[in-house]
DNA sequence: GCACGTCTACGACCATGGTCTAATGTCGCG
DNA sequence: CGCGACATTAGACCATGGTCGTAGACGTGC
């Protein structure tokens, strides 16, 4: 059983931290280290056994919460902690409506974040009060959890800008299917063009930028 | 010569403040009133020797500083005096990079208001203090200022999610004109196709919607 | 095993978007 | 007056977007 953690964040130094931290949760556990949302995408399609994703929420590739989001997608089986510098307490929240399972301040200490490991892999979610969802974050968690996976992907690219040739082209897809894709997220978020679905998607936290 | 000066706020109680306002500084000028942005739009066309606008910052058919641009660019010659509930000073600096004269914030005392407008109307800024521009405004007036009114008007159309058709029947021009406009549009803010444009304005600032 | 729903995928078909060329009228400016 | 910026429109032409019908793969429940 080879099991695999994936440790996404762009500051070296962090990543060795956390090594050491899913290192003694897990001894034998491969890491697969990630310093980009491109690469850590990448790294999640190519890796066997994956565990549990450990991912920064800002990473070059991704503002907000579109990278939890589509990991996610990705692999909805497999648990995401997000680790984040400062943040405040809202984030936690927010962190779990796009599909995390728990969220770590990096000033956390040591003990704090091999327990926070030890209870995500076993897809439980780490100590913290449960809190009722406000209003907003309901809202985005019901709109984007409606999203398949690929639809996902897809809004993702569009609010890049992406023409539906490029998309096609960057998720290995037929234009046809790209369209066909579209035409389900509109009909989702309730609009009839993509510029309306980018504006939408935009307006509920949803941002791959630089 | 019949002065015309434009009141445009959604709170009728605070409307009649600010016409006692006007009225002490231009005993004989005709007040036009408008509770929504779209009255106000219509307004602007219809008065004659309009001298000034006075334009609440949260109007219902706007938010942000998209109607300030909107109605600027329908008459760049009238000054706007921005009246606002709070919103710190960060705001009279952004307000004038859309096109407004002056910010007033609506706590001001009456003396405060009366001198605000007596100088918009000679076209002179409020008494405040000179802020050198900070990139983010500077990016902000360059772009949007660099769009004509009409452009201004199609770009607030698209961020509506409107189709070409129905932007040419809204605005009373034909769909060939809209098209030539959005080329140019695009051209200016270093897009390709409508989406981006839409994405790039709204974070510039612009967006209408109730 | 089979029906049912969901996700993914594709091609055909029509609507919309965007570029280019070209022409007309207005306005302010030197 | 000529010049340039802006606004407007048309027509042709191609690219892109969006709908519809269809089909296979997969999982769930009966």
């Amino acid at each position: 059983m080879t099991e695999t953690v994936l440790i996404a964040d762009d500051h070296p130094l962090f990543r060795q931290a956390l090594m050491l931290a899913v290192q003694r949760v897990l001894p034998d556990a491969r890491i697969a280290e990630a310093g980009t949302l491109a690469a850590a995408a990448r790294a999640v399609e190519a890796a066997e056994g994956l565990r549990l994703i450990l991912l920064d929420l800002k990473m070059p590739g991704a503002v907000g919460y579109s990278g939890i989001a589509l990991l996610h997608a990705e692999r909805p089986d497999v648990p995401i902690l997000v680790v984040s510098s400062a943040e405040g307490t809202a984030a936690a929240d927010e962190v779990r409506a796009f599909g995390a399972i728990g969220f770590l301040r990096k000033d956390s200490d040591l003990g704090a974040i091999e327990d926070a490991i030890a209870r995500a892999i076993q897809a439980q979610p780490p100590a913290s009060a449960p809190v009722p969802d406000d209003q907003p974050i309901a809202a985005i968690r019901e709109t984007v959890a409606g999203l398949t996976p690929t639809q996902l992907k897809v809004l993702l690219a569009v609010l890049d800008g992406q023409l539906n040739k490029q998309i096609a082209h960057s998720l290995g897809m037929s234009e046809a299917t790209v369209k066909a894709h579209m035409t389900a997220i509109m009909r989702k978020l309730d609009v009839r063009n993509r510029t309306q679905a980018a504006l939408v998607a935009r307006s509920l936290g949803l941002d791959l930028r630089h």
